[in-house]
DNA sequence: GTCTATATTTTGATAGAC
DNA sequence: GTCTATCAAAATATAGAC
């Protein structure tokens, strides 16, 4: 395949995501994908033949980097705490993007799931990304038995926090629930080493 | 204005309630109404003039019906941690739904703002009714000074667990989750009290 | 690979008969 | 008050020239 075909292809997943992200997927046509990256609606379809094809190489390419990020915070953090503690603070990171838009991730997924939406599934492998990538931190962090659970509580406080923010468009929210949420990590870490030190020794 | 009239303005504002929580707002067109009602859909105008028309109809009447469950559960419960449980056990009495749809008040504002709706202001509203409401509960618990954050606080937390029990159609989560929002209002009807003793005696 | 032109369906909305 | 008929715009999608 030509480099020119990547290009464009390229281009049209990363306008349709951000589009599908600011709009909605059902509320994203061709036609503002078309205008976005500057090509006809009709050359559209040589590269997607379905609306639901870009959905799903859109999702394939956030699959992607949310492995990577993840990967990242790994290389960056040394404990489990400090690796949760990126999580959170991803929050702050994109606290511009949050206040207009919320999470990318929330937002696909519910609109997939409350419709039924076939790709549904696909979308919410991208919170289980996140889940099984926490589950790990939070039992590295002396919570074995009730790491699911914990990562599925930041999860949702997460997902709260950027819905709430996005009605409100406030960063203040953010910042204000992100400093709760890095106060219970701390009180985990707490927990968590006082268990661990118990059984050896 | 005859009685005629109103009963069908009515059926029209339910049926567009139930499809707007349901499939959001721009994806719920005339024709599913009209079909839900069982009226053509050249009769429609007859009661609204335009889409934008019934959505107000249907915010005031959610807001009214806010307003109706506010006021029981200030007549069921004497105690403002009471009523406060009464706010967090809704999660429980609706979770059939929420688990399929999320919250109506949340995925409404949520899609209102994102697009920058007219009406998104009068959807917030709703938000509204909820915090002044809880802010007073926490206010009467003891926290005066930190009651608006509180009341946010169990908001944002609300509204992750609707989020994320639609998208994963859970009602686990939402029983777990509610039993912490349980504790954590025990924690503060014990430090709320604590503080109001110490003042007089 | 990209374009124009077009087909088909659905949308919100209007006109007018009954 | 309710209907049928219709409009104009926008949607997804296809055909075929270049």
């Amino acid at each position: 395949m030509p480099q020119g075909d990547k290009a464009t292809r390229e281009r049209i997943v990363e306008a349709a995501d951000q589009l599908i992200y600011r709009q909605g997927y059902e509320q994203t046509s061709f036609a503002d994908i078309a205008a976005e990256v500057d090509i006809s609606r009709g050359n559209f379809y040589y590269h997607f033949r379905t609306k639901d094809e870009i959905l799903q190489a859109v999702i394939a390419q956030r699959l992607a980097a949310t492995r990577q990020m993840l990967a990242d915070w790994e290389a960056e953090c040394d404990t489990p705490a400090g690796r949760i503690g990126c999580y959170i603070d991803m929050m702050i990171a994109n606290r511009a993007l949050i206040k207009h838009y919320g999470c990318p991730v929330g937002t696909l997924s519910s609109e997939l799931a409350r419709s039924h939406h076939a790709l549904a599934a696909e979308a919410g492998a991208l919170f289980k990304l996140f889940r099984i990538w926490l589950r790990k931190q939070f039992a590295e962090l002396g919570h074995k038995t009730e790491a699911d659970a914990l990562a599925m509580h930041l999860i949702t406080r997460s997902q709260g926090i950027a819905a709430l923010a996005s009605v409100y468009h406030s960063e203040r929210l953010i910042r204000r629930e992100v400093a709760l949420l890095h106060d219970w990590v701390r009180s985990l870490v707490q927990s968590g080493n006082g268990r661990r030190r118990r059984k050896p020794s």
